[in-house]
This record gives C-alpha cells, structure tokens and sequence, in this order.
DNA sequence: GCCCCACAAATCGTATACAATCGCCTTGAC
DNA sequence: GTCAAGGCGATTGTATACGATTTGTGGGGC
C-alpha cells in the first residue's frame, strides 16, 4: 500500500549505472547518501565485495568524495537489511552469506510466494489479474525471442503482479523485500539450459491455477517453482565452489 | 545464528524503563542512538505518539539533550523497522499502522510460525526439544498460577523455541523480526478472559504435534493459534475505535 | 619464561557548523 | 480578484571536529 519511501523501485536505477568507475564527485553532482548505500550494495550481492571483508567507513567516504556521515548512514541501512554486520566498536563487514543461508531463504521466499499465490487466487480483483495475464504475455514474448535478459525482467513484473495481487499490501511489501535480496543470485541460475522454458511452463500453470481460484493448487506451484530456482541454484554454486561453505 | 548486533534483546531494557521522564544527560550517562530508538520505538507502538504526527528532530534531541546526530540515526533505523516514514525534505512521520495493517501482519505471521512449526517437527534437534519442553512447562506454570504478565514472558520463549527449532535460521529471524514489532499489539488480547488457557491448550497441542513428528498438523495448529490472537485483536481494536480504520 | 598492566593507536559515536533544498507567504501584475 | 513568481523561513542533509571506548602491543614484574 504505502510505498515505504526508500524500499520500491531504486534497484533497477543502480543496476544500470553499476560501471568500475568510483564515480567522484563530478562537478555539482554529488553523490547521496542513498546512492552509496545501491553502488555498495550492488558491490555485494555481484561479489565484487568478498564475505567478511572489512568495509572502512573512511576509505568508502574518500573513495566517493564524501564525508564519514553519509557513508554512515548507508552502512546502516546495509545492516538493516542483513548485508552487512556491524560489530559494535570493530567496524563494518559484508557479511558471509553462505550457500546454507542463501538455501534457507529460498525456503522461506518459497513459503512467501505460495502464500501470496493463494491468497491471489481467492482474493484477485479484475485489475490485477489482467496485470497478471500482461506479465505472463510479456513472459512468453521473452521466451519466445529466446532472450534471458529479458525474460529475467519480465519473471520480476511477473511475480509483482502476484504480490500485488494477493490483497495483504504487508506480505507485498515482505516478499518484494526477499526478492530483491534475492535478486543477484537469480539471475545466476537463469543460465541454466532449458530453465527458461520450464520456468515459463510452470507460470503458466500457476496463473491457471490462480485464475480457476484453486489457491492449494496455485500455492502448490509457486512453491515448488521457487524451490526449483533454489535446488537448481544449490547445485550451481555447490559445482564451482572448490572449498565448499 | 549471527546475532545481527542490534535485532536481538533489547526492547525489554526500554519497556521497563519507560516511564515520562525525558531522562536529560544525568550527569555522565549520556543517552545513546540505541535507547533513544527504543524509547521513541515504544512511544510509537504504545500509542503514545499518534499516527502522522511529526517528529522533529530538533525536538527530539532537545528532549533528550543530544544532539541530532544519534536521533538521526535511531529516526533512520525505526524507518527502516517499517514505524516512521521518511518523506524526503519533509521530515519523518509516524507510520499510520491501520487495523487493516494489522490483520495482514497477523495474517503473515501465521504463516511464518505454521511453517516454522512444520518444519520443527521434521528436523527438530534434540537440544531444542528439551528447551521447548521446558518453555511448555513455563507457560502451564504461570497459567496455574494465573499470571497473565508473566504468561506472556513465557509465551515469548514459547514461540521463540519454536523458531530455534525449525532448522532454518533465517526463517527464525525473520518470525522474531515480526514477532518483535506485534509485541505490543500482543499484549493487548492476553487480557482477554479464558485467553489465557485456551491459549495454552493451543500449546500443548502444538508441542504434541511436534514431538510426533507431524508436521502438517504441527502447522494448521499454530496457524490457527496466531490467527485466533490476530481475530481477537482485531474484535478488541474495533471495540474501542469509534472513528473506524 | 609467562602473565599482567599500562600506554598508544585506531575507530566508532556524537557534537557542532554549514549548505542546499523545499514549502509557504507575500507581493506584484494581469 | 486571482494567479504566478520571487523571496524568506524552516528543515533536512552533509562536512568537520572532538571525545570515548576498545584492541593490540610493549614493557615490567613475578
């Protein structure tokens, strides 16, 4: 419902300036408080920070041309939402999310998902689901063209559509929140072959579940789809971690 | 697993303390960033403070004789706790947490511990069966001895001995997360005769489901246990609000 | 040789000062 | 009389400076 001021739609702006440039200030244009907390967090979830490294709040405030205070405050937001940790006279590390965590979060993104799937099929009303149908559309446009990028862009609106649709704005708000956590890591495994096509068959399966208003069966789906993503996952990252966790 | 540093046990030093006193720098025991979030934190889920109103920061810090640095930081963390909302130049908002809000975060809750429970009865260790025996014997203690203040001490590890269970610290932090910002709310229904003991039957039954090793039923109980405190509250709520939503 | 205490370095947390932005009110023109 | 534009006030956001707590190291004592 509210739109939390900060959680929506900021990811995508970060993404695309992502670059190796540390963008200095660059004549007139300073750098926010919020987008030090997106490059930093971009730098984590892509790995380009590794697990327990240290991040000193000077050398990020110099790096950026910044004061220590706004660096502060985005270090604080990171912790918040569990990327970094913050050891109380120590500093601030990224922390390690190990591929047993990542695993559990799949496991609860799932839950959050078949809830949101059947509470959509009771609950959807005549403006979200012909979002949700645009979304499928959109889907199978994607994978039509054969085009991963896309299609990753496109599963996202998709599972906002069903968000959107299951009528409990907090459990929106919730699950828009592990996805985007979430997000770097699935991207990964869209790699996979053939993930692409079984992942729009089972769309289309749970949007018929959602639309015959069959919410055990649409829970049923969306469930195993996220679990899917996570086992698949498990295997990739188990296949070329050499030291395991 | 990995104490997040600041999530963890705190809310109970600032219940008790709470009290009218701005509590100025006494001398020596200067106010932190932590407990003015705590206190400000209670004030908003108490009621104290009224949905949209304002808070200064100016104000704030002159309350407690510090400067807005630290009222900054504690504003930043209630926004991103889901309490204030931050409006960019305009200032920080108490969240207005609307019944309707309310039975959503009921409604999610529900499923968090279903699923904790669920997973508890598959995998529980044997370390945490004892601990969730023990906080069974707690809560029959003091429902025997009809103390309503310290039933709810004990429900709290009650609940929290089921998240330690379920196998999947991520998902245990996440209930405690919810679990922490309902509390007040919580509260409330417990004074709501006979709750008490239906309450704890409720228990009995979850822990019995657990110990044998169902998980479905571990799971439709606990629902239905977190969404009778969520009804109920809800009836209360509406009860006493003449004005509606 | 080992342990304890003290000092120093570093870093976090807070205070104070400044700059930039936004809303509101006033004033002027149409 | 109404609308728009500009200035003013207030408030947020950032910069810089200081104090306090902690950790690691070195020296002295047992």
């Amino acid at each position: 419902m509210e739109t939390t001021a900060k959680g929506a739609g900021e990811s995508a702006a970060a993404a695309g300036s992502d670059g190796s440039s540390p963008r200095r200030r660059s004549a007139g244009s300073r750098v926010k408080s919020g987008e030090i907390r997106e490059i930093i967090e971009q730098e984590i979830v892509t790995g380009e920070r590794r697990a327990g490294e240290r991040l000193d709040e000077q050398a990020v405030a110099a790096r950026f041309g910044v004061s220590r205070t706004p660096v502060r405050e985005a270090i604080n937001q990171l912790a918040s939402a569990g990327l970094v940790e913050l050891i109380p006279n120590r500093g601030a590390f990224v922390r390690a999310t190990g591929l047993g965590e990542l695993v559990e979060m799949f496991e609860v993104m799932a839950e959050l998902e078949g809830m949101a799937g059947r509470l959509a099929a009771r609950r959807i009303a005549a403006s979200a689901r012909v979002r949700l149908r645009e979304a499928l559309a959109s889907c199978e446009n994607a994978a039509a063209r054969d085009a991963p990028d896309e299609y990753y862009y496109e599963n996202e609106r998709f599972h906002q559509a069903i968000y959107d649709a299951c009528g409990n704005g907090f459990l929106a708000e919730e699950a828009r929140r592990l996805h985007l956590r979430l997000k770097a890591f699935r991207r990964l495994q869209l790699r996979v072959p053939q993930r692409m096509r079984q992942s729009l068959a089972e769309h289309r399966g749970i949007v018929a579940a959602i639309e015959a208003g069959d919410g055990e069966r649409a829970e049923a789906e969306l469930k195993s789809h996220i679990m899917v993503q996570g086992e698949r996952f498990a295997d990739l990252v188990a296949s070329l971690t050499p030291k395991g966790s």
